[in-house]
DNA sequence: TTTTGAAGTCTCTCC
DNA sequence: GACTTCAAAA
């Protein structure tokens, strides 16, 4: 294979660096997938074994898609490689190794959302539930916890930093965690953080330490992507694998660091070459992917960044547009911009699934949803709201959660909620009958229900009962015990949710996806894991059509290009959103943010604000917006203006009326007395 | 004790 | 506008 021919020189350069740690710092679009796929070639072509590499990537498609380019290159063996998202590592490893180190084979993964349940709970075990009013909720908790396990930094010092009015009840956090960590380990749970905590702990622990060595013996070079969206916790990890060698290359742009809410350092990638000596530095500066004249308008906007390791993208390709920058009067004026120019260019030549429209947050493309549907237009959004964050998927998940593991606390307390008459006190009293028994399957048939329970306790110790008592014969396949749940839960979903049909819509997509699982476990790992992004909900025509448009969180498009990009709701107070504006550093993290929407786009990029906004948040009114402050007027130059005028938003009548209803003329005669 | 209707509360980004 | 919490009725 040549190398140098299908690479430039700094490219070639971090794709053959020999042993030792290597850091790539590549900008938007210059080819850094194509140096690690090389690299990982040139890897296997030196005699390192596939199977012996590690490669840590932030989604799992990523990581599919790198291979796949690998064994273009290197043929079949690439596929070896052991590609997947730390947390995904984390969990086939822990499932290996756990055993050894005390942890159950079978735990169950709890994604953000049980965790925050389960910490209600904790919350009422220690007497909080509702003595105080001002005690925080769930969702606070977890999040302070969350922050405490993946930054490493004291509870009192978070709380002081992001919630000084909860520093009194520090002593009532500590309680409630204890009790938190302890339920899940006596349940066997799970949660995201633990993932990575547990690995960190099996690599460093003394007494695991023969384990730790096992490990980090098991992979000769660690090769990790998106490396600015890294925190403190994966940086520990990273170190224990690198333990009995240091061959790690990390790639990553401090610029396009868009995690922090999650606990990630921009310190990792900015400090790497202090973390591990003689480290090499490459920089990747020649862009492939966009005009000058976006790259122009992304530079200057990052220009305004404070510290980083400084890069200007340049491109060879010469022409271009200037990009636009659109007013309009409001926000459905903005919305028939962005598909009436979508259609145009679609006239043009260019694809449908070669444009996107980006946003920053997963509501704000309502009014564009439904004008797309309205307009046949096949859409599919990523980001938002997951699939699997919607109530009745998690209803049918509970059921089969607690076939998998009965200990598993959360799942039993919303599937009893969810029964006729049984509530809160109910529920609670038939998981403590089954605590005292040790979690025994039959515990629950066992309990005796209240009068008005009686029949819904019955009806479900009847379905689990069969569920578990499956012979040899019968069909073990998860769709059909979703399907065999779904025979009870169908009528409770019709009686306790409205929009219906989108609902059970949902359920037979869930169900279809479960086809693919060869087993329970494995199925609801992957859907902790890695969840199937969309809902039914709108997703006109999404998976039937080869040709959609891409809506998208401007999170869930890194990494991704397309020739046209719309940036919509460029408004000060949605990107940046208003809760990031009392704090320089989030007012940074949405400054980057917005640069790596702006760099998605390959030769059109449009950026749109409406300038009336009626905004629901503020007493339900219109406000008169002000341009996002990253479009300063410096940032303007590079752009092109496109105001839109009040005339265009003004819908043409559809037919005259037939009988005019107030007859103007007549009035007047009646005041005058109309001569003739 | 559960259910139901009404008032109240926030709104994000993701593994 | 969706979801949670609260208070009163069954």
């Amino acid at each position: 294979m040549d190398f140098a021919a299908e690479l430039n020189d700094a490219q070639l350069k971090a794709a053959t660096h020999p042993d030792g740690p290597l850091l790539i710092v590549a900008g938007a679009g210059t080819g850094k997938t194509r140096t690690l796929v090389y690299r990982v070639a040139h890897l296997i072509e030196r005699g390192i074994r596939p199977e012996r590499i590690l490669l840590l990537t932030f989604t799992r498609r990523a990581a599919q898609e790198m291979l796949a380019r690998a064994e273009r290159l290197v043929g079949s063996e690439s596929r070896a490689v052991h590609g997947g998202t730390f947390h995904g590592t984390a969990h086939r490893l822990l499932r290996r190794f756990g055993p050894e180190a005390g942890l159950p084979g079978d735990f169950t993964i709890l994604d953000q959302g049980d965790s925050e349940d389960l910490m209600q709970l904790s919350r009422a075990a220690c007497g909080l539930a509702d003595k105080t009013k001002r005690f925080p909720k769930k969702e606070t908790l977890h999040h302070v916890y969350s922050r405490h396990v993946n930054t490493e930094i004291p509870v009192g010092a978070i709380l002081r930093e992001e919630y000084p009015r909860f520093i009194e009840f520090e002593d009532d956090f500590a309680r409630v965690f204890a009790d938190f960590t302890a339920r899940k380990q006596a349940r066997d749970l799970v949660d995201y953080d633990d993932l990575l905590l547990y690995w960190a702990m099996l690599l460093e622990a003394e007494p695991a330490r023969a384990i730790g060595d096992r490990i980090g013996a098991l992979y000769d070079h660690i090769l990790v992507d998106e490396f600015q969206d890294t925190n403190v916790l994966q940086a520990r990890i990273l170190k224990g694998m690198c333990r009995v060698h240091r061959n790690i290359t990390v790639v990553g742009d401090d610029a396009q660091s868009i995690y922090a809410f999650r606990g990630a350092t921009i310190r990792n990638i900015l400090d790497f070459p202090r973390d591990y000596p003689g480290a090499a530095v490459v920089t990747l500066e020649q862009n492939y992917r966009s005009t000058q004249p976006i790259l122009d308008a992304s530079n200057l906007l990052i220009s305004r960044a404070e510290e980083r390791y400084s890069k200007e993208l340049y491109t060879k390709r010469t022409g271009g547009e200037k990009p636009w920058l659109v007013t309009a009067q409001d926000e459905h004026q903005q919305t028939r911009f962005v598909v009436d120019r979508i259609l145009e260019l679609h006239e043009a030549g260019t694809p449908l699934r070669e444009m996107a429209v980006l946003f920053r947050a997963g509501y704000m493309s309502a009014d564009l949803e439904i004008e797309l549907t309205a307009r046949n237009i096949p859409f599919e959004k990523w980001g938002g709201l997951k699939f699997l964050e919607a109530a009745h998927v998690k209803d049918v998940l509970a059921f089969l959660r607690v076939l998998e593991n009965p200990r598993d606390e959360v799942s039993w307390y919303r599937l009893l909620l969810l029964m006729p008459g049984i509530g809160d006190t109910t529920a609670r009293n038939a998981i403590q009958s089954m605590i005292d028994a040790a979690w025994s399957h039959e515990s629950f048939g066992r309990f005796n229900a209240p009068p008005r329970a009686k029949a819904a306790h019955g009806a479900l110790v009847q379905l689990l009962a069969a569920l578990r008592s499956q012979s040899a014969g019968d069909d073990h396949s998860v769709a059909h015990e979703i399907a065999r749940v779904r025979g009870l839960y169908d009528d409770i979903l019709r009686e306790r949710y409205d929009r219906v049909e989108p609902r059970l819509a949902d359920l037979e997509q869930l169900q279809g996806i479960a086809g693919g699982y060869p087993d329970r476990a494995s199925f609801l790992a992957a859907l902790a894991l890695d969840p199937p992004s969309a809902t039914s909900d709108l997703g006109f025509g999404g998976e039937n059509e080869d040709d959609t448009l891409v809506l998208s969180t401007a999170h869930s498009a890194k990494g991704k290009e397309w020739d046209a990009v719309f940036v919509i709701w460029a408004v000060d107070g949605w990107f940046p959103m208003s809760r990031a504006l009392g704090d320089d550093d989030q007012i940074e993290e949405e400054r980057r943010l917005m640069y790596v929407a702006l760099t998605r786009a390959r030769h059109h990029l449009a950026v749109t604000y409406p300038m009336n906004v009626y905004d629901t948040r503020r007493g339900a009114d219109y406000s008169f917006d002000q341009l996002s402050r990253f479009l300063d007027r410096g940032v303007r130059n590079a752009f092109q203006r496109v105001v839109l005028q009040v005339s265009e938003g003004l819908p043409a009548p559809e037919t005259p009326a037939a009988a005019p209803v107030v007859d103007l003329k007549g009035m007047l005669r009646s005041r005058f007395g109309g001569g003739s």
